[in-house]
DNA sequence: TCAATTGTTCGTAAGTAATCGAACTATTAA
DNA sequence: TTAATAGTTCGATTACTTACGAACAATTGA
């Protein structure tokens, strides 16, 4: 496997990051990350194909709101608050709180509490 | 003219303002409402033609972050803040004020100050 | 070694987005 | 009425995004 990418701290873009956060089902992930911990791909319930999971989690990895590191066959994703804290004081967690107060994934089954 | 559609507040969707947000142009639009307060399009200095320029202010209205109205010839925009602040608290003031403090528009002439 | 698990990459298709210029509408001013 | 100003809409282009399944690679377990 090839090694990921993860942009520097310093230049992670505001835009992009926003860009990452603008999809509903990346919204879900970081919710997940922040609300479990990091955790592998395939602990996300969603109804794509995994293929398309992959894509989402590089879109995440690239903007620099996730890191990715290999741990066996898993890639376990985790959030990179501190650099985002640092960067952009308030972004993500106000985003995930709003996310979390009102626009819970229409996908997801609803049951995990 | 046709009616602007604008959506109600309760209609506004996350995913859809953090879209809007992810675009340096409509970027610096609303980080320059929020500044100076509501403007006509013709104020905003970008490089872009105003067709482009229609089109990003279609973005933002539809999305929920500006509301636009008719002043003579004129479509004066202007943040709409108590919706957003109530529905995503924090979120626009982080995102702008993360915008302002670092990712100023490389399109624009830093001439005002 | 063989199979299962986990994820990536590739090829493809459909949909969406940003951009421009041209043509248009609406308003204001002369 | 005519011209100027401010935006919108249309058509076209180009590029990107999301999505899928198939094929592939890497690791783990039997």
């Amino acid at each position: 496997m090839k090694l990921l990418h993860h942009p520097d701290r310093k230049d992670i873009q505001l835009a992009s990051v926003l860009y990452a956060l603008s999809d509903p089902i990346r919204l879900y992930v970081v919710s997940e990350i922040r609300k479990h911990g990091e955790q592998a791909c395939n602990s996300f319930k969603v109804p794509i194909a995994k293929s398309t999971l992959s894509h989402h989690a590089r879109t995440l990895r690239e903007s620099g709101v996730v890191h990715t590191r290999a741990q066996g066959t898993q890639r376990i994703l985790s959030l990179r608050e501190e650099d985002l804290n640092v960067r952009f004081p308030g972004v993500l967690d106000s985003i995930i709180e709003a996310y979390e107060a009102g626009e819970a994934a229409a996908f997801v089954e609803k049951s995990e509490g």
